[in-house]
DNA sequence: CGCTATTACTTAACCGTTTCAGTGACATGA
DNA sequence: TCATGTCACTGAAACGGTTAAGTAATAGCG
């Protein structure tokens, strides 16, 4: 039962291949009667007929294909999302692409060999990374010439398309949130602290708020492990180790606050009595968890849909480079005690 | 900068372009010299040549792609995962694909045209299709001739490769340690029960083990909603309105535990004082809620590197149909009290 | 009426691969 | 010595579309 090609659409309309392409594809400026047109429809429907996106692809030189990339978080790890913002991420941007008649192509990051595979073998129309990566790796995507839309990444001099938000002024905005709250010795959390990356922002800007409140910065309180729940469940027994003298802590995400959480209470502490936390990213999670958590929401499914319509606008001849930093707010939950 | 093509490299090397083809897949029975393909290999690396698998796909009839179709779960959300199970999932088959030289082309189902979309305008090598549909789209997957895994489907005479777990055992398993530990007037939350769906078994499991038990099944006790904590979360309030004869609840999946966790919490109840809760599925939060979830552990990334196993399997002429259903177990947390 | 435009097509080249069917050159066996 | 085989390669068709260029018929215009 092979798929019929334009070829037997053709013959069944009795018309030429050429034809049928235009119908289909109404191409301006080629006329077509309106009889003809009704013919090949018929053959169309009669055959059943669905037009070979490979074949399209390769002699129109679009797939309609937007790779996604995203970073393999812990490396070694087999999976891709150890965080669930890429998630949320994820399905936002596949929604707007199936809109678009776009088709997402998924891949994680073990090197660049990963995106610029996808780019060069499978020749998708634009890509979207997300995450920090080494800058040399990016100066190689500029030899694609496809859109390319970096999300929470930070380039020195962005000559792609970029989505993010500002990072160090959440990470300020949390801290003063807890110094607000009478707390001034406070732990900063995260997973690697990557150049350009949004931790290092935050990092940035937690030593912001401490030194606006003139509070000494102790590498004592720098907690930095893997971006997991298990790693910030490990916190917690390292704050006790190291003598607890913290009374609230910044988590670089959600997730990590989570962990935390957890930790803490399996040694009979309680956020946010023995400790205050406030997170970053707000996941669909951070309400569920108990206490629910105090974090900076940013709009993760916008990042995503945006990401995609950069693409899609670059590719529909809009010319120069799009920017967004979107914006971010902190929302109180339960997780942030007033001493 | 056009990337070379195959051409290029057979004039630069200064053979054939079937000569370089052969050289780069050194196809079985086509003998070349080995200065030649050292010429080859060379051309190939000068011009840093790479194949576009599009028109390789477009000959040789092999997109080295799998389709992977999951369900909308909420109809006209705009977002693919409301439970984190999809995402668990997804990441451990595109794992497996690109581990094995594929890539994954997602597409939420907003009906079985997003699937014989990409079936057969992508021409996806094979496809695995999550979830639960009316038989008579799934059906028409047989016209497609390209390996199908069903993942979470019952289907009465299964034609296509199938994985799943026991989803009546586990609903049995999970009801039935509600009664061990002394509940007999126990809830059960879900969200569709959709024909052949796993929440249907599960379903009929609690039911086996209260009539098991010798405890009658009560309507009231059915709470049936959509899948997503704000309904479960809703369910909390539904359950007093109803005078609140329950003392446990077993639900369908983690996801709306964590709902009804934080919904009686809201309404000064907490679990597992006021009531005991077991989930499903066992999804990476489970665990990081508080309390954490008594729930039925099924291994989820073995579901998706199973599912592409068995694509690759059929793909490489594996003859037959595989079945798996995999093991589960119930993990015992801190959601449950005994009475 | 003759010339140019326009309409409604068709032809054929092309996109970048794979692969079947040759084709010489040389080696081998009878 | 000659038929036969193997080796190492080439030519060209095919995959299923798009698209530039060409053509025949009709319409419009002065």
């Amino acid at each position: 039962m092979k798929n019929a090609s334009i070829k037997d659409v053709a013959k069944e309309a009795g018309v030429s291949k050429a034809t049928v392409s235009y119908v289909l594809n109404d191409t301006p400026h080629q006329s077509i009667s309106e009889e003809t047109a009704a013919r090949v429809r018929e053959a169309v429907k009669k055959l059943d007929y669905v037009p070979n996106l490979n074949a399209r692809s390769l002699s129109s030189r679009k797939t309609k294909l937007i790779g996604v990339v995203i970073p393999q978080t812990e490396p070694g790890r087999e999976f891709l999302f150890s965080n669930p913002f890429y998630g949320d991420l994820l399905s936002s941007a596949e929604y707007a692409a199936r809109r678009n008649g776009y088709h997402l192509l998924l891949s994680g990051s073990e090197s660049n060999q990963s995106y610029m595979s996808i780019a060069r073998n499978r020749g998708v129309d634009g890509i979207i990374i997300v995450g920090a990566y080494p800058t040399k790796w990016l100066d190689e995507l500029h030899e694609l010439s496809i859109p390319v839309v970096l999300v929470d990444t930070y380039v020195k001099d962005p000559v792609y398309h970029t989505i993010g938000i500002n990072d160090r002024l959440g990470g300020r905005m949390a801290t003063e949130y807890l110094i607000k709250n009478g707390h001034r010795s406070i732990a900063f959390v995260c997973g690697q602290i990557e150049d350009q990356g949004v931790v290092q922002k935050r990092y940035q800007g937690y030593r912001d708020a401490l030194e606006g409140a003139g509070i000494k910065v102790k590498e004592e309180h720098i907690y930095s492990g893997n971006i997991s729940f298990e790693y910030a469940q490990a916190v917690a027994q390292e704050m006790l180790k190291r003598g607890k003298k913290e009374t609230a802590a910044f988590v670089s995400a959600d997730i990590l606050g989570m962990g935390l959480i957890k930790g803490l209470r399996r040694l009979n502490l309680r956020v946010p009595r023995d400790l205050s936390i406030v997170g970053f990213d707000d996941v669909y999670l951070a309400k569920m968890c108990d206490p629910s958590l105090t974090t900076v929401h940013q709009d993760i499914a916008a990042k995503g849909t945006t990401a995609v319509q950069f693409i899609l606008d670059a590719l529909s001849g809009e010319p120069g480079k799009q920017e967004k930093i979107l914006p971010i707010e902190l929302v109180e939950r339960e997780s942030v005690q007033k001493i």
